[in-house]
DNA sequence: GCAGAATTGATATATTGTATCCTTCGCGAG
DNA sequence: CTCGCGAAGGATACAATATATCAATTCTGC
């Protein structure tokens, strides 16, 4: 899990420096997502943001603030799962403009991987051969971890 | 687009081969989805039913039935669109278990590319260093046609 | 303090998908 | 042939995810 002080603290700097303000909402969602440490979904986030506070977080909110966040590169949306992770690489201090993620198709765990360049050249001369012009710099695979693997066994 | 007479050929085969019948209802929305060349929504097809076929097709029947032509592999479904298409490889006589498909984030225009068997295995590597046993044969990248792209511009 | 913009609230609705229960249809055993 | 059983489809309700819109509130620079 990230440094959630370390995290916190650089969300806001981030947010000042996009223009924008980093207020309680959006603190306590980012909040909820780092402690998480999982991927969730909006509604989840709504229900822990409600559990945990005791203010009323409205699902819309949740959604608003999410895509705020995303705009900012703080987390991360993921179209298979549905489902939305802090950023891992929030802390580091080095830019990031590539993040993969493998999703299991069981239980819905997501972990964040490291492909090789000759890994991502080999998609993007594939895309291109397709008449794509670029790849989204965030892959998502879907696949199964080895828990889930056993379990169908 | 697929040899429509063939694809439709083969389907009844491989639904007499898994145990179940190919009945008009199966054939409809397969029929729907060959001729439509492109990723559609389980509500579109059913509305592309109605508009066509003049019987009364339920978005509760769609889902059913694209299971199920799911299960016999001739269709996918695409998580990122939320959208299904016939599988290309229908038709062909020797087995595949690969699929990879490009995905527009602008017009949702759906690809279908073929990765080298070295951009899979880093996939596969990079999955395996992760705790990941098993990757989805069927793999879906978003990124941007040439046209979308340009208009983004 | 005020004007205007950013933020949030509130409500409605769209889209995608699942659950459940009942009816109908087709096929094979008797 | 018909009877019964399981497969297939119909109908309805509802869950989960997401967007649209407009009004109210809060903040910020002047």
């Amino acid at each position: 899990m990230l440094d959630y002080e370390k995290a916190i603290s650089i969300a806001e700097q981030k947010c000042l420096q996009g223009g924008i303000r980093f207020t309680q909402r959006r603190r306590q969602v980012l909040s909820v997502l780092i402690k998480a440490d999982t991927a969730l979904s909006a509604y989840e986030i709504a229900e822990l943001c409600n559990t945990n506070g005791g203010n009323k977080m409205p699902a819309m909110s949740v959604y608003r603030i999410l895509d705020l966040l995303q705009d900012q590169n703080l987390i991360h949306r993921l179209e298979i799962a549905n489902k939305y992770v802090s950023c891992s690489h929030m802390t580091c201090s080095h830019e990031h403009d590539q993040s993969q993620f493998l999703i299991c198709g069981g239980c819905r765990h997501v972990e964040e991987i490291y492909l090789s360049p000759d890994a991502v050249d080999a998609l993007q001369t594939a895309a291109s051969s397709a008449g794509f012009s670029a790849i989204s710099p965030q892959l998502e695979i879907k696949g199964w971890c080895a828990e889930c693997r056993q379990s169908n066994e």
